[in-house]
DNA sequence: CATGAATGAGGATTCATTCAT
DNA sequence: GATGAATGAATCCTCATTCAT
């Protein structure tokens, strides 16, 4: 006779551990972070950590998981709205730069984020569906715009697409370590100064 | 009673070790390597490990120096040999493009060394020493080619040294952190790219 | 929700790993006596040892605390029961002739607290609380009772209360050493030798 | 080859580890005390340690025997010189009384010494040589006093020998211990007390 | 004989996970 | 479902002893 509770409760307190265990991850990383404590910062009894995940990995996985899921849809989505490349190009640009400041929650998530990033190139498995996802979608997304925009004639044809978006995501997440691991960073400024090196190249006749 | 072994059997000796450790931490991270790991990897005791290091903290803190110490000085010098501004930046990109094809050695060593620049970002005087080292050191490499080049007239005087190198170490360990997760990433023609949009830049009246 | 295991466990737990841990300390002494030592003797785990305790040395310590903190309490309120000092100082005696014949846990209890007497001669700090207390509770127990004993004419007025009080102590440590390692001792001879000895000094004219 | 050292030149070399030895298990017992620890008092380096001892214990061992071998020997010819019994205990009285002030030697020796003696209680073996040789020499130093005194008619014949003997050993080990742990302890007027009531005990009709 | 580097068994402690209540 | 006590494998590090130089 399980107490049934409602779905709703259920995805509540996952949420509530999740959240815990990002502060905790990223506060400590992965391995030094414990269950315990994740315990003391989410407030939530070590047994019912393990009614919900079956593991810290698990925990790990799924804060990862988490994220790409449903912010790369709605960046999709939003993306839609314009009608010209160019426009597309500096709205991913501007919403990446706009995250400035960074709430410490964001901090967080990208710390994490990178960490894992990193520890992927240890296993093969991990290595090859984080690529390949990166590719389907993040290295996708500049792609399509790029040939959108070579299509209609904004950037020039010369331009290869998947360098274009090399470059991109290289940059991105360069911006974000050095943001992450120095306040000092003048993120914005940098951000504004690639974007505009990067529209002039294509737009040149 | 003269010296049981030599300087340089010792030097040798721990050489050894941190080459073990290096591999070692690389395929696993600091915190999973463990020391029976870098013992099975060397081939060197476990004790023998501790008459060389205090610690396991030691050993990861001394493979960081290394690198750092001595291949900034030579980086330094080697720059020195060229008389225009424009050579010795085009010569720091081709210096990183060239690295590719990576040694196993050098993802280790990368790896590694992103790994702890995140985890710097834990540790509130670990922070202070990487940015202010790398502020005297890495920027200060790229500011000092920049005024170099604004006053002898070959870059334009509105780009602020500044951002310039940041955008510069910002590319720079993005497409290393790109180059070790993925083996396909396009890492010299995007270095390429990049140093032709930034040199392309700097020039223009 | 209300608590897993009541205090009454709890406390009952920590008390059969002490009793675990007293006989090992007894056995082997501090030093050499391991955790593993207390796990195969107490039957309790070594991570629940380590719920308990936060190190090996807490366990010693509340080993040696619990002895003098009940202990001595009790032994103040019985000696306040008589009326005369020389009945409190012959009831001293007694109490500590009475102990033979010594069962084990005594025997055990006395060797692990000689041997952190004389340890705590090499830690300035330990040393100075120890010798506090003994001065305030050990010695003044003899020295009240001296003091009470020449104020109604009872002992001798001549008998320095510190000294009656120092060979006390002296004599009772001496002897439970030697008990503790000749079987053949007559402890409780030359306990009421003593006892005689003394009690005639002070008592005569 | 093995160059050829006199016999003098090993038995300094002996003495002088066996003195770093004692400080080292004076200041850290003897388990605590690590072999390095005996290398970097004594100066001596690892190996030659273990030319001449063959292991840690070994050191110990000796260091105890050292003590007993030779100054008992030397008790027992300068006790002859008196005539009487009670200037013969008189005389072990005052030897021992007249050790304080303790120089640190001392306190690391008897220190040792009793840590020693504590310990024996957890070896059958060693604890049967200890109790033998007391007997056989600490004890019988007293008796035979005692039997001298009483047959001369200078003691009163109801004194057993042997509780005379018990009670000056178990008081001068508990003085020293509580000497060695106590700077403040009156070492020398409380042996003075106790001399006087033994003898006194002794000489009454 | 002297030296101190090498060895590896052993010890204290931690922590992910389980499970009785 | 929630709780936190119990478990013990895993980890870092120490140190007595050995042995090549």
């Amino acid at each position: 006779m399980p107490p049934i509770v409602s779905e709703e409760y259920k995805r509540k307190k996952k949420k509530e551990i999740l959240s815990g265990a990002l502060a905790c991850f990223a506060k400590k990383g992965f391995q030094a972070a414990t269950i315990d404590d994740i315990v003391a910062y989410s407030g939530i009894s070590k047994g019912a950590i393990y009614n919900y995940f079956k593991s810290k990995e698990e925990i790990y996985l799924e804060l990862l998981n988490e994220q790409t899921e449903s912010a790369n849809a709605r960046l999709a989505e939003k993306i839609s709205v314009f009608s010209s490349a160019e426009e597309k190009l500096e709205y991913l640009f501007d919403l990446y730069r706009d995250m400035s400041p960074f709430s410490q929650e964001r901090k967080d998530r990208i710390t994490v984020q990178l960490e894992f990033t990193l520890h992927s190139s240890r296993d093969e498995n991990l290595n090859r569906i984080l690529n390949e996802r990166g590719k389907k979608f993040f290295l996708k997304l500049i792609t399509d715009i790029m040939e959108e925009g070579q299509n209609t004639g904004e950037f020039r044809s010369g331009a290869d697409p998947n360098h274009v978006a090399g470059l991109f995501w290289t940059f991105m997440d360069g911006a974000m370590l050095h943001r992450v691991i120095n306040e000092e960073y003048p993120y914005k400024t940098i951000i504004d100064y690639v974007k505009g090196l990067v529209l002039q190249d294509l737009k040149q006749g």
